[in-house]
DNA sequence: ACCCGGTACTCTGCAATGCGAGGTAGAGAC
DNA sequence: GTCTCTACCTCGCATTGCAGAGTACCGGGT
């Protein structure tokens, strides 16, 4: 993929994983895969998993071991009060972006 | 401002610069001036200059150096049909990703 | 003549991060 | 044993936003 694409992803990573934890648990090896399934939000490994742990290690996640039926251990990742907020701060920010650049788009009558 | 707002914007300012140009002409400083008006978007020079020099490197833009009212000879910026497939390409990749985003972030009913 | 604020463009160097490539390991199928 | 899928981790590179600093043109005030 074009590396425009690349760098309009930077940043996004983060968001795009605090909100796959909105409704519970998640983890690494699941979250890739669910943002598999979304268009220009197709992460790698090696892109999901520092940020988990970034996250986790700036306080924003905790973290839960447990066996997999399938495989190896997962490691459980769930939101801290710090993290949602992180994620409600994020998510407005995104919004106000998204606002801005929908403005600029339209007034050029696209 | 945070250092996840500035990784949101890379790859964003190509779109944003290009955005400012489809109904006509556009120079350096203008750009910045107009893009400070939007939430988000507020680049400084020390982005946007670079970013208008790789496009016109690229074939994306054409330039036309006229002298300014008020100052120094401005560059105006044009562009090409290039340039006009690039714009639309990456307004699309961003309403995907936006679509997407949206879907992850509504889905967490937030 | 001199200085100052606004306009306009340029350059260097740093910091942040996405991701390809490669590595380790458990579990079930054959 | 080997293969495939699951699951996690790490190194190193390339890209790029941006602060800081610099250059230069202009008009107005003194």
């Amino acid at each position: 993929m074009g590396p425009w694409e690349t760098q309009l992803r930077k940043g996004l990573v983060e968001l795009a994983v605090l909100a796959t934890m909105v409704d519970g648990e998640a983890y690494g090896y699941g979250i890739v895969e669910r943002l598999r399934g979304l268009e220009g939000l197709e992460f790698t490994e090696s892109t999901v998993y520092p940020v988990l742990a970034r996250l986790a290690r700036d306080g924003f996640l905790t973290i839960r071991a447990e066996r997999s039926p399938s495989g190896p251990m997962r490691r459980y990742y769930r939101l801290t009060p710090a993290g949602e907020r992180r994620l409600r701060e994020m998510s407005d920010g995104w919004r106000a972006v998204s606002a801005s650049l929908a403005t600029l788009l339209e007034g050029a009558r696209g």
